[in-house]
DNA sequence: TTCCTTTATTGGAACGTTCCAATAAATAAC
DNA sequence: GTTATTTATTGGAACGTTCCAATAAAGGAA
């Protein structure tokens, strides 16, 4: 029964001590476990906790070893499940390590972005592992280098910032997708969704362009439309494509959201996606699978990325010296019905 | 240009105070800006912080007054959209008032949960907002009041807990869309998903019954079928339903996510979902708007309801005294395809 | 000038922990 | 039975900050 203690609400390791008959001291080893307690002692020190109701003040501890033992998540869009997910690894691993995960979500502002970061810092985080938000610059980070503070980042690369990486292969997933595309016949083939200042667009456009390149398609700049990235971009860049004198057959989309809202907007027009339109996506996002027709899109395992980004960045903390280090996730085609190749396959057997 | 000190990463107080010829006490007014000190002083200190690239270090502040800024924000479920959404409302508000949010996920593990809900108090958080796992005993949380850290319990409702409370009017929202059904009329309705031990579907079940009693209808207990809430849940809970010998000709389910796999079993069936049978979820997921037929659901806005928390929360941390309260947050209709309203009304004009 | 008040600045004592060197007790070696 | 060695325990000095009481400097009023 935990007797809340006498006056504040704050016990310490000294009153533990003087309510157990021993030294601070000898709390604290057997708090950290380090030297050699007898295990009456320790069995009694630890029931005396118990019975006070203790809290280990981890500031306290910080001040004199400064291992703190947790790490910083900055998040540039929580809202999307794709984030999301990659947080889910990124605490599995971190969990497992003994580490905790502060975790933010800035929003996409880089202002924000800021505070979250200089709180982690004052709070003592032994690394950072972060997707940036849009506008950030690779010398927003210069910071991390000057206090030797770990600094990975993450999903979306940031051209000219020197830290470990973990993205997915964007380019390669990107022109797998646009190759099966092609392979089912298609010719006018659009690109939808994304900002042109985005990094992870140019990427995945340039695997676009390099597939279509590849088998000879010609690219038409007018199929090529920029949008934000949610749901509502995917429905307005779809309505303006759909409404082109010269449709395309086919649209590769920047990520799952952008393709859903673009579906929604074929399906106004009395478009039956899979059958008189394609539509692929990437990310392969729950909400892919549960879509009707449900969506054709590149895999990319944001569970996996995220605990790839841990393990990487607690080497990091644990090897201060060591090189920066970069992984590229793989990017699978996942089949399924909005590219038509289904139905198509029941035709050529029927 | 940041100076990275000398020997060790930190730069203390100590060191601003004997670069820039004053003592740490003045470099410490500066820092809180509590004291009097001359402009001149204080510009000159602060861009001495900036030539050495000080970082603040909270837990020694905290050492002192014991006041974070910090608090906690524990997930049962990150990859459940509607909880990353309660995030946001939660994280909007925090923000404003100067706070940070240390988010954690428990993935319904009262272990993990156990373990986070210690490391922020050993961090010091000044409160916590807590979606309880599924397991959660109201015992869990009695550290809570001998300690005197604000505890706010949220979405999931924790009988027998003496905290404030934000959660969903479920009763109310269920007794709506049921009502919705019956006004449409149906007469054999069904109550699908969700675990009898769920404090959630004790309360949407609870609303169900009292609008069927309401409107006379006969309730058939043979018609309440639990299952997890999952879509594979729902997928078999409806399964089960459509091979009774007396079929319902509508569903009211547990959530959306339930729903959806009801909608597809029935799809399975040969059933046309809004017209030879009505199904209905809730939450409002966005997975509700995109399904097709689209899901007729009820609204409970997670944004507003993290809103709310966090500012009941922060209001307890300021009047500790303070009684707990609760906010039961509106749920509001909103009718789709799947329910067959939109058809039947089509019909009518037709 | 002298005294009082306000404005700036300061050293030292906390805060709760860990570590180090030192001691006390128990065991092993001779 | 003495000495070495191991095993348990301990006080005190940090760690980086804030606060308090004290001091120094600067004006204002007599």
């Amino acid at each position: 029964m935990p007797q809340p203690q006498g006056s504040n609400g704050k016990v310490t390791i000294i009153e533990i001590a003087d309510a157990a008959g021993v030294s601070k001291s000898t709390v604290s080893l057997v708090l950290t476990g380090r030297g050699a307690v007898k295990p009456e002692t320790r069995q009694h020190v630890l029931q005396t906790m118990d019975r006070l109701g203790y809290v280990y003040n981890r500031g306290a501890a910080n001040l004199r070893n400064a291992q703190s033992r947790i790490v910083g998540l900055v998040l540039n869009d929580l809202s999307n499940p794709f984030f999301a997910e990659f947080a889910i690894g990124v605490e599995k691993v971190l969990q497992m390590a003994g580490y905790v995960a502060f975790m933010a979500n800035t929003a996409e502002s880089v202002v924000r972005q800021e505070q979250v970061m200089r709180m982690m810092r004052e709070h003592g985080a032994g690394g950072i592992i972060l997707c940036p938000a849009l506008d950030t610059r690779p010398e927003h980070l210069d910071w991390a280098k000057a206090a030797g503070t770990a600094l990975l980042v993450a999903i979306r690369r940031l051209p000219g910032a020197e830290t470990s990486v973990v993205v997915p292969e964007n380019l390669v997933g990107a022109s797998r997708v646009t190759r099966h595309l092609i392979n089912l016949g298609h010719e006018r083939i659009a690109f939808l969704g994304g900002m042109h200042s985005m990094v992870v667009r140019q990427e995945r456009h340039g695997g676009f362009l390099s597939a279509m390149e590849a088998a000879g398609r010609n690219v038409d700049p007018a199929l090529n439309l920029e949008s934000m990235p949610t749901r509502d971009g995917g429905f307005g860049a779809m309505s303006a494509v759909l409404s082109l004198a010269d449709r395309p057959t086919a649209v590769v989309c920047y990520n799952d959201v952008t393709a859903i809202g673009a579906m929604l907007a074929a399906a106004r027009h009395g478009l039956v996606v899979g059958r008189d339109i394609a539509i692929v996506g990437f990310d392969d996002t729950s909400e892919a699978r549960h879509v009707s027709p449900a969506l054709t899109t590149v895999a990319v395992d944001p569970v996996g990325l995220g605990e790839r980004a841990a393990a990487l960045l607690l080497k990091q903390i644990n090897d201060p010296s060591a090189e920066p280090e970069s992984f590229i996730g793989p990017a699978h085609l996942v089949i399924r019905e909005s590219c038509g190749a289904y139905q198509r396959a029941l035709a050529a057997a029927g």
